[in-house]
DNA sequence: GAAGTTAGTGATTGAGCACTAACTTACTTC
DNA sequence: GAAGTAAGTTAGTGCTCAATCACTAACTTC
């Protein structure tokens, strides 16, 4: 048995709740499928979380601000074309190494809808605060152009719905994505 | 009490099955909570549907068979330019009247993951052909350009998430989306 | 080394849920 | 109008799962 502070642990709690929810959603993750991922028991989650909502939202926090420090440190002192190269860049390596984190996003977005249907704004709320910090994050470097900015976003949640069905990297329809195409196909226009 | 041939109840269950999935997605929705949108009781579903899943399955092809007819019928007859106004114009009209289809669309996408972990191989093929129908549909009238496909799906990608946020059409993040200005900052270019 | 605190467990509970079985009610056909 | 069939219900079962409770084991501090 490995003893860890209650901070260390809420910490592999939350990697743990990332794979898990972005795999099952929601209501389709148990926390007893949590827990022996983290090698814990049960109960003692809710020694760290008082509830498994609140789990899933700092697993949802968690998610939106590690792919807004991605974009940020992508784009450190880059500016238009080079920061819509790198931030692309940034986000293939996410696509290749952490593919849950995309999964996690999607669930978080439509864990939303569901939530404010039970009369929970708060999330709701949580969510698209979090959406218009990305936006923030990605528009300055793109030189606060509305239209760059929606066209970025657009590319990236159609990859985390790729990603979500499954299709492998190499498939036809991913063709149109690849960093390298994108780019030439604007720098040919 | 209104009796239907089953044909028919299945018809309505599809329809109520849609809106409620589409909410909680598979997991977080009750069989019980459909029948009663539906107005029968729970048990009877199940003479309709051999289980919950072939509901969902039913569920997702209709969701995704409805899309592609949205686009079939919006291009019908025109090319290139007037085909993207024309689809555009269609699935802002999704967006306005049947956000439920869209949200569906996203629990469907989502919902592949959750299937393949479990060693159910084959909705994940359904959707992943469906995603293909609806490749081609839109890729024949913009010409056959990869690149114009790719973005035209990647923007209602982006739509559906903006919808499962459940930003407000009046909202900012939505400026860079309406037929208008995407199809202006095209032709500016 | 005793007292106090923090990390962690085992057993249990009560609610919700997919699915079944057995039965009833309404329509159709001859 | 009796027989057959298709639509629909009531009651129930077994399971899963979030959350609670009462407890133990390991560190810390004096």
């Amino acid at each position: 048995m490995v003893r860890m502070s209650a901070q260390e642990r809420r910490e592999s709690v939350i990697r743990a709740a990332t794979s898990e929810f972005a795999r099952g959603g929601y209501y389709g993750t148990s926390t007893e499928s949590i827990a022996r991922r983290v090698g814990v028991s049960q109960p003692y989650l809710f020694r760290l979380f008082p509830n498994k909502k609140a789990l899933f939202l700092a697993v949802a926090e968690r998610c939106l601000e590690d792919t807004v420090r991605t974009f940020a440190e992508a784009s450190e002192g880059l500016e238009g074309e080079e920061a819509l190269r790198a931030m692309a860049n940034a986000y293939t390596e996410v696509i290749a190494e952490r593919p849950e984190r995309l999964l996690m996003q999607m669930q978080m977005y439509v864990a939303v809808a569901a939530a404010e249907q039970q009369g929970d704004r708060e999330f709701g709320e949580t969510v698209r605060a979090g959406w218009m910090r990305l936006w923030e994050t990605v528009h300055l470097p793109l030189g606060a152009d509305v239209g760059e900015t929606t066209t970025f976003l657009a590319y990236g949640m159609l990859i985390n719905t790729l990603v979500a069905m499954g299709f492998p990297p190499a498939h036809r329809v991913w063709e149109g994505l690849y960093p390298e195409a994108r780019i030439k196909g604007r720098l040919e226009k």
